[in-house]
DNA sequence: GTTGATGCAAACGATTTGCAACTGC
DNA sequence: GCAGTTGCAAATCGTTTGCATCAAC
């Protein structure tokens, strides 16, 4: 619809996007591409509505609905992390190396941090039995130092 | 409104709430002080709604948003937890011993497990300086016994 | 009596869905 | 050409809010 799709020059990563969907039988559309293609450069988990904002400049007729039905689909490919947070609005990743999350209580900021010391971790006995695993996430609630900086000095200083 | 307060006869874990709020400067309403003793013999992490019909039969008049409006007063006190599901209806718990949660990506059921591991484990480098720690949690994702059970023998046996 | 809390109804906002037109295969 | 996908608009549903009344202190 808007440019011919030319799956001969894909960079690696995007061929492994182009597998994943047709293993899945899943047509390679240009908007499922350029969703993928902005979350993977994305480095500040967005929702959905934002990764439609930043599609706009070049897929000006995509739909926000379609935005949220390629997440989805992504989601349930193993291609995309739906985070949970405590805001209303969903917010995505693409994957990438191993990491986990903190969530500032004051404004809701996610910083993603490595933790190998959990990820060698054992899994608790206590969950023996319980079923499949899929994936195991730290995350840690507290308050970041621009918002402890902010409620201390309310102006300057 | 409906029974008269009978503050001197709170067995200890409501006078610990009533203490709370008390030093919050919050007044003891007889609707906040059921909603907490609902939540707190909940296991279940339930949804607000799903409060609201259990305190139908104590409270008729109870409205919806007052339960919202309570968690969240709960939440700020610190004697509730919002839990991050994936679901779209947020679901809490009342803080009881350390736990972890376990989510099953099929039924979306949670379940609660101890991980001492866990619990002792130190802190990751990574997150020197990002600020003040609140709470730490691990979040393990899978399918649980029964979703595996059904999806493999769908009717039977 | 004062201040904060509740109930009601209406608003809000993120997400989903029905459907017809369209496009990758 | 067919099945799957998109865009549009409308619906859905959890949650929040304005406001007048009411209860705790």
């Amino acid at each position: 619809m808007t440019a011919p799709m030319d799956n001969d020059d894909f960079p690696p990563h995007l061929r492994h996007f182009e597998q994943i969907c047709k293993a899945a039988g899943l047509k390679l559309t240009h908007q499922r591409l350029e969703i993928y293609r902005e979350l993977l450069e994305a480095r500040d988990h967005p929702s959905a509505e934002t990764l439609h904002k930043r599609l706009d400049a070049r897929l000006p007729t995509l739909s926000l609905d379609t935005v949220y039905r390629t997440l989805t689909t992504f989601e349930r490919l193993g291609l995309a992390h739906r985070l949970e947070t405590r805001e209303s609005q969903a917010r995505f990743e693409a994957l990438s190396q191993r990491h986990h999350h903190f969530l500032c209580d004051r404004c809701g900021q996610v910083v993603d941090f490595t933790w190998p010391g959990f990820d060698m971790l054992a899994l608790p006995p206590a969950l023996t039995g319980i079923g499949t695993i899929h994936r195991t996430s730290a995350v840690i609630y507290g308050q970041c130092a621009a918002c402890l900086a902010r409620e201390q000095n309310p102006t300057t200083r």
